[in-house]
DNA sequence: AGTTAAACCTGGTTGC
DNA sequence: TGCAACCAGGTTTAAC
């Protein structure tokens, strides 16, 4: 579910609330993606950080808070690098009932429960010493630019569609060029640009580049103004739903017409995963 | 090296 | 009503 708006309105919805909470313990459910990479029991004793975001990963500090009496060890800091995968969401509960079935993660702090709820499992949370260090290091290494990153100028946005072959909409979804981009906002931002999602990335000119990149900064802007979109899983940490799956222009509408011209949408498979697009206003 | 398929997992929807 | 097939926001890993 959550690409790079949802993952931004759930860190909003977290950050400031937790700042500064202890961590007094952390529950374990069914397995994530990967394995947590320490014990739980060794995740009290920390504060939390501010949480950050990187692509759609998200990445929550655990400073050490040194013990007052000197008999305890020393804590090592570090933080906890999340990811939603395709159904997971965050809620910072300040009434933590019982977890459900869904519910594989559970950091219980002075300043409420921070719950990950993700039937599909594809989603994480894992230790790292520090965001530079592996695994998170590992993990953050291949991501390409943030999209709203002045330093992405649309020649260097144009540079890295040149380098690759393959669609311009898998290219996307690669996330090499730019971050962010999943399945619904690939789409829309390309029905934006008016280009084809099947036209090689590489064939893509300067002026169509500077485009993309301005519809995808919009598309994705416009969905962290609505709250991201839910499709059925998404919440933020407040457990409120998006609305912006209600006005995309394509996602979703397979045969329904096409809001600038009529023509009906079109769906088609590409590399595993469905495109929306309106072959009439999409040009190759 | 770059592109594409397979894999991970659960649940809702669709169609016979 | 039952059940099989297909679909879903992602990304790593292995295979052409």
């Amino acid at each position: 579910m959550p690409e790079l708006p949802e993952v931004e309105v759930t860190r909003r919805g977290i950050d400031l609330p937790l700042r500064g909470a202890l961590v007094l313990a952390a529950r374990l459910g069914k397995p994530l993606r990967w394995p947590l990479g320490c014990a739980p029991e060794e995740l009290p004793g920390h504060s939390v950080g501010p949480v950050s975001r990187r692509g759609k990963y998200l990445w929550l500090p655990l400073l050490p808070v040194l013990a007052t009496d000197g008999a305890s060890g020393r804590q090592a800091g570090g933080g906890l690098l999340m990811h939603l995968g395709m159904s997971g969401s965050l809620a910072l509960l300040q009434q933590a009932g019982e977890p459900g079935p869904h519910d594989h993660f559970d950091l219980v702090t002075s300043q409420g429960t921070l719950r990950l709820n993700d039937p599909r499992r594809f989603g994480a949370v894992v230790w790292s010493a520090a965001l530079d260090a592996a695994p998170a290091a590992t993990l953050l290494a291949r991501l390409g630019p943030e999209p709203f990153d002045p330093e992405l100028t649309p020649a260097r946005f144009h540079a890295a569609l040149q380098r690759h072959t393959a669609p311009v909409k898998t290219v996307l979804l690669a996330g090499g060029a730019v971050v962010g981009a999943g399945n619904i906002y690939a789409c829309e931002a390309l029905f934006q640009a008016g280009i084809h999602p099947l036209l090689h990335s590489n064939r893509i000119s300067r002026p169509r580049a500077e485009r993309l990149l301005a519809a995808l900064r919009a598309t994705l802007g416009r969905a962290l103004e609505l709250g991201g979109s839910t499709l059925r899983d998404f919440s933020d940490a407040h457990g409120m739903a998006g609305s912006y799956q209600a006005q995309a222009a394509v996602y979703g509408r397979a045969g329904l017409p096409c809001p600038k011209c009529g023509v009906p949408v079109k769906r088609r498979v590409q590399a595993q995963r469905a495109t929306y697009f309106c072959s009439h206003c999409q040009k190759r």
